[in-house]
DNA sequence: CGGCGGGCAATG
DNA sequence: CATTGCCCGCCG
């Protein structure tokens, strides 16, 4: 079933003043409002960090092929870290994931970061979930090699969203309690032809690939306005 | 099948 | 702490 709908209810327009240029128009999303949220820019993508959650609301990329192909000759850096701008009540840590079962499971993808210093940036846990084993390494991957493949394609820019959801039964990992979300998502939006489109799937090893859903229909289910109205 | 991309844990 | 080897899923 769908989590539950959080279209209604108060909003807060996001910043983002030092990094606009992972937004389309470098206009920020507008996003349902929420205790302990901060904005995070890194080199390659920028981070809305829910403290209370200890995970991203969503992580943001500007993505082209000239980036995709640089980032083919950048080595996986594979250091963790804890997000030292962040307080440390609203940040995770290594020993929550750690034993936890669950994997640290990036947004921005490693493999689309293409200089070392986004790299290694992209292993921020203010970039990471604890997201299901077989999911990151399955249907999940897929999404990402299908949104590069795309990108690859792309005349232009695209920008893409990766981001949580969750349902209500708080389920959480670690001392720190960082919770699971229940179902990820990636927006897709190719700024050249001004198409767009979501991936959604759950958080669990039965998830399997299939089809994107409409922008509409994903902006519907989370009341997050990623997009300028059309 | 090998290679790649998502990870993990044991070893000094 | 870094290095190394390993597992898994997907694709060509």
């Amino acid at each position: 079933m769908a989590p539950l709908a959080v279209a209604s209810g108060p909003r807060v327009q996001t910043r983002f003043a030092q990094c606009p240029q992972f937004f389309p128009g470098g206009n920020p999303p507008v996003v349902p409002s929420s205790q302990m949220l901060r904005e995070l820019c890194f080199s390659a993508f920028a981070v809305l960090h829910n403290g209370k959650a200890k995970a991203p609301v969503f992580v943001a990329q500007r993505l082209n092929r000239k980036m995709l192909l640089q980032a083919q000759s950048v080595a996986r850096a594979d250091k963790f870290y804890p997000e030292a701008r962040l307080p440390a009540a609203e940040r995770a840590e290594l020993d929550d994931y750690r034993g936890s079962g669950y994997s640290r499971g990036h947004m921005a993808p490693a493999a689309d970061m293409h200089t070392p210093e986004a790299m290694a940036q992209s292993f921020s846990l203010a970039n990471m979930v604890p997201q299901d084993q077989r999911h990151n390494g399955g249907a999940w991957s897929k999404v990402e090699d299908d949104t590069r493949k795309y990108v690859m394609r792309a005349a232009g820019d695209v920008f893409v969203f990766t981001g949580t959801v969750y349902d209500g039964r708080s389920m959480t990992i670690g001392a720190g309690r960082v919770a699971v979300p229940s179902h990820l998502y990636k927006v897709v939006y190719d700024a050249t032809t001004g198409r767009a489109w979501a991936h959604w799937q759950a958080n669990s090893p039965q998830s399997r690939a299939g089809p994107p859903m409409s922008y509409e229909e994903f902006e519907m289910r989370t009341g997050l306005g990623f997009l300028p109205l059309r």
